[in-house]
DNA sequence: GGGCCGAGCCAC
DNA sequence: AAACGTGGCTCGGCCC
């Protein structure tokens, strides 16, 4: 690989010339220069294609480059790309090319490292498997809004830039390969590569907004947050006798509940001696004031963080959001989301009734029922576990009955919560202490209602016990997808170790049950789409919060979407659970609620 | 004035 | 209340 053997292509007969030579090999390796990482906005460039013989770097500028689209949206060869979800995108929208075949160097990284190294940039990948250092500042030139690319030419240190990010790409690939094959990771890459083009499409598709509803609900938090406000004021008034103007000449008639130092100086007039306005010191406060200042605290947090600012998101161009999804963004596997994160919207709030389909169309969200506890069911393989979703019975309840050793029926509120608190925490690495603080227990109470629970399922705390161990052991553990999740341990002289190692334990317990159901669901979102497309039906994938799904689908399809969903979702799930049911939740409507 | 980090809080 | 897994966003404080 020499430096600056490349060839640069500007004219359309030399383009259509060379396109055949990429059908001779089975990898070819693909990146893009553009003006800006937004797919919409983006002006494109550079497209740099690279065989094991040879570099090619276009120029998007004057070539039409839709002749590639039959070469990239080809079963061969394998496309190399770093970070393909980008490149997709940009030729999606500029020529409606649909990349497939796609092997993706920074989401092979991940996979390799998870749990290690979160730095997955091509600069990282060159040196680590290549030796080679690569200077990024050139890609800089292409930002500049002045830069001559824009002017329709390219310096010699632009294309000789282009070029080597795409020919580098090959040898990265073939070291990340054996590495994944060593690992036994090669299913995990293909589920991921697979979800590449699915992410690309969610985000380019997009959700919409009811702007005006979601401006009527800032109002209404608003009004709450001013009326606790003017109540606390009113209450405080007479605290506040001499202060009526500042040094300014300004009235100096309330107080500023965001002013800690304020805040402090009330409660000490109230003869209350607060360390601090923190929230875990308020909570333990009886006092009014405490109270209401806490709630007004949460209408400020709901206002400022849900507010205007999502709104002011939504791309112009399309009227819609498109948040960046990141599907290796957690070590566990699980997704994450950003710009904005559509996956923390409030739940029980008027904001995710905002979300709207886009007229003519439905929205169909479906959720897995308690897929965290039916993966703990199928790896523990705990008989009353898995009878009780067998039987598809209320777990929690079912738990209580067999821990206190009553009926069903008699199994109280506080009982049931009781066992729910456990189901849950056990999966979280929860110990007695944790618990006792949530159920409101002491911790010998705690303890003991911990000791009937695991006399009641026995191989539930066998596996938790074995998978810790085998964390430490291992210094790793895997997901039923075969997704590996790595752990740096300690040094035994480390001053935290005691602390380190049960963080990991408790890493260790957890990974296996979030990551499957991340697997999970990464198999129901390719599922559905190719199901759609097989079908031909009118509906996209626009959204997914972790164990739950949404789909926007035309009206008159919206039931057969649904149906759809549902049932590539349980056989998603099924792939992974042999001996537990999967059950999924679904619901249309007009907009994103819960099923 | 911008980057970094912890606190606090939202989701599953 | 420092012992509960995975994240992102906002704010305030700190530092340069």
């Amino acid at each position: 690989m020499t430096e600056a053997n490349f060839e640069f292509i500007t004219d359309q007969n030399r383009l259509e010339e060379i396109i055949p030579e990429f059908e001779k090999f089975s990898v070819l390796s693909l990146d893009t220069e553009t003006s800006e990482y937004n797919p919409f906005k983006a002006k494109l460039f550079l497209v740099q294609l690279a065989t094991p013989k040879n570099t090619f770097v276009l120029d998007a500028l004057k070539l039409n480059i839709l002749p590639l689209k039959y070469i990239l949206e080809a079963k061969k060869p394998l496309k190399i790309i770093q970070n393909a979800k980008f490149d997709y995108e940009v030729l999606r929208v500029k020529a409606g090319i649909k990349i497939s075949s796609i092997f993706d160097t920074m989401l092979a990284e991940r996979i390799l490292t998870c749990g290690l190294s979160r730095d997955v940039s091509l600069k990282n990948l060159a040196e680590k498997y290549l030796g080679v250092t690569l200077d990024k500042k050139i890609r800089e030139s292409f930002y500049e809004p002045r830069n001559p690319a824009a002017r329709g030419k390219f310096s010699k240190e632009q294309l000789e830039y282009a070029a080597k990010d795409a020919s580098i790409l090959i040898e990265v690939f073939k070291k990340q390969l054996k590495s994944l094959e060593e690992e036994a990771l090669i299913e995990t890459a293909k589920l991921e590569f697979n979800l590449v083009p699915v992410v690309a499409e969610m985000e380019l598709r997009g959700s919409l907004i009811d702007k005006e509803k979601w401006r009527e609900h800032i109002k209404e938090l608003e009004l709450k947050r001013n009326l606790i406000n003017a109540e606390i004021q009113k209450e405080l008034r007479h605290l506040n006798p001499y202060s009526q103007v500042d040094l300014f000449g300004n009235e100096e008639d309330s107080i500023n509940l965001d002013s800690p130092l304020q805040l402090l100086a009330v409660f000490k007039k109230l003869g209350l001696n607060l360390p601090n306005t923190s929230e875990a010191t308020l909570r333990l406060s009886d006092h009014q004031l405490a109270k209401k200042l806490l709630e007004y605290r949460a209408y400020e947090k709901m206002i400022t963080s849900f507010g205007e600012s999502i709104l002011e998101k939504i791309n112009p161009d399309t009227g819609r959001l498109h948040p960046d999804f990141m599907q290796l963004g957690a070590d566990t596997g699980r997704f994450t989301c950003n710009n904005p994160n559509l996956q923390q919207i409030p739940a029980d709030s008027g904001f995710r009734s905002c979300f709207i389909a886009t007229p003519g169309y439905k929205l169909i969200t479906a959720d897995y029922s308690q897929i965290e506890l039916r993966i703990m069911a199928e790896v523990s393989e705990d008989p009353a576990f898995l009878r009780a979703f067998r039987e598809d019975r209320d777990l929690h309840s079912l738990t209580a009955s067999q821990m206190f050793k009553v009926g069903i029926a008699e199994v109280d509120k506080n009982r049931r919560f009781q066992a729910k608190s456990i189901n849950f925490g056990l999966m979280y690495g929860r110990g007695p202490v944790s618990l006792a603080n949530q159920i409101g227990l002491d911790i010998e109470e705690s303890r003991r209602l911990l000791d009937i629970y695991f006399s009641t399922y026995k191989k539930v705390k066998i596996w938790l016990d074995q998978i810790a161990k085998e964390a430490i052991r291992n210094g790793h553990v895997r997901t039923l997808g075969g997704r590996k999740r790595v752990f740096s341990l300690p040094s035994k002289n480390d001053p935290d170790y005691q602390k380190l190692i049960s963080s990991i334990q408790r890493q260790g317990k957890n990974t296996p049950i979030q990551g499957t159901s991340a697997d999970i669901t990464k198999y129901a979102l390719i599922f559905i789409k190719e199901e759609f497309e097989k079908r031909g039906l009118d509906a996209y994938l626009i959204h997914t919060v972790h164990d739950e799904i949404v789909v926007e689908a035309r009206e008159d399809q919206s039931q057969e979407a649904a149906k759809v969903v549902e049932e590539q979702m349980i056989r998603a799930g099924e792939k992974l659970l042999k001996k537990v049911p999967v059950k999924v939740d679904v619901r249309i409507s007009d907009c994103w609620e819960k099923p």
